[in-house]
DNA sequence: TCGAAGTGTTGTAAATACTGAACGCTATCG
DNA sequence: CGATAGCGTTCAGTATTTACAACACTTCGA
């Protein structure tokens, strides 16, 4: 995320120029233009002076919610989804022209063998999802589940997880995460 | 809210040492101590990196919700979704032990006729899915769209929005949605 | 009991951010 | 036209933050 743009596409919304914003925030109209610029990159003291002349929370800066343009396409027929793919893995993304996007919502193919690789994912985040064929192996912190066609899961990304399909039957996944890294 | 004093608790918590997380971070140690001790307030761009490597997000280091570490049910059979049908159609629920969750992730059956009502809906957030049988309607303010299995959707919940299965086959709808509302 | 490896803290020097005072620009008004 | 007030940018100097290297302390095992 970029913090100097996003600063300046707020300030803009709330028709304030750098000297009005940095007289009610404590600051000099410098700090904001090279805020804005990106040249340099605020300390958390000065952006909360800053944000507290909008005013505005730091959370709310930092969840991109507000200025969202609005993405024209609704539906993607099956061949739409952008492939993200990686390695034996087949991942189909939803929501392609969906700029900034809370979820991540994936239609995925486990050939049989198919694996997530053998370091376990970390990130943060929540992830859920759904098999709708197949049998599919779950691995999560110390514990090891088989999935079979129905059955769904929930849980933390930041616990450490794996996906392995070590049956004979392709597995078809359909997940969710959120926030949405792709 | 107090920045050094955050940043301890969530080290902590994760059970991390200040070295481990510098060098997960690409900071000096000192930098961390510094920082908890709050004697230095961190430029946005040395947060980010302390952050990511925890992994925690900007938003979610400056929400104080509290960090709930707790192991819950990772796997839900088939049979223990919880089901929040409404009317004719069957909607089951992922994750009903998950105390707070950021995603609403549905296994939807709408047996011919069946149809989220005539009143259009419109809530906060954004939602997604995936048909995995049969055909579906889905209006989207002004636009009629009829899916078939493997096409998707994308949209903000804000536009008006209904869902009707006029054909005369069941269809299987995956969908999520966040905020979850349920 | 000693050494090795871990913890968090701290001093100094280098890197970076911030202030204050310019600058060039545009628009408005007499 | 000239004065004035607004805008965002830039530069030199100052203030703050950061890296590096040490420090004191604790734990663990030989």
């Amino acid at each position: 995320m970029d913090v100097g743009e996003r600063l300046q596409s707020i300030r803009k919304l709330k028709g304030l120029s750098q000297r009005e914003l940095a007289k009610r925030a404590g600051v000099t109209n410098s700090t904001i233009s090279m805020i804005e610029k990106n040249s340099v990159s605020p300390s958390i003291s000065s952006l909360r002076k800053v944000l507290s002349g909008i005013p505005m929370s730091m959370v709310e800066f930092f969840s991109e919610e507000i200025l969202q343009e609005n993405p024209t396409q609704i539906v993607y027929k099956a061949n739409e989804l952008i492939d993200i793919s990686d390695g034996a893995v087949t991942m189909k993304l939803v929501g392609k022209a969906h700029p900034s996007r809370a979820i991540a919502f994936l239609n995925e193919i486990y050939p049989p063998g198919a694996d997530t690789g053998d370091e376990m994912l970390t990130h943060e985040g929540e992830e859920t999802g759904i098999l709708v064929e197949g049998r599919l192996e779950l691995i999560v912190g110390l514990e090891t589940f088989v999935l079979e066609a129905g059955d769904s899961y929930y849980f933390e990304s930041s616990k450490p997880h794996r996906f392995r399909n070590p049956f004979d039957v392709a597995a078809r996944l359909i997940s969710a995460a959120t926030p949405a890294n792709f």
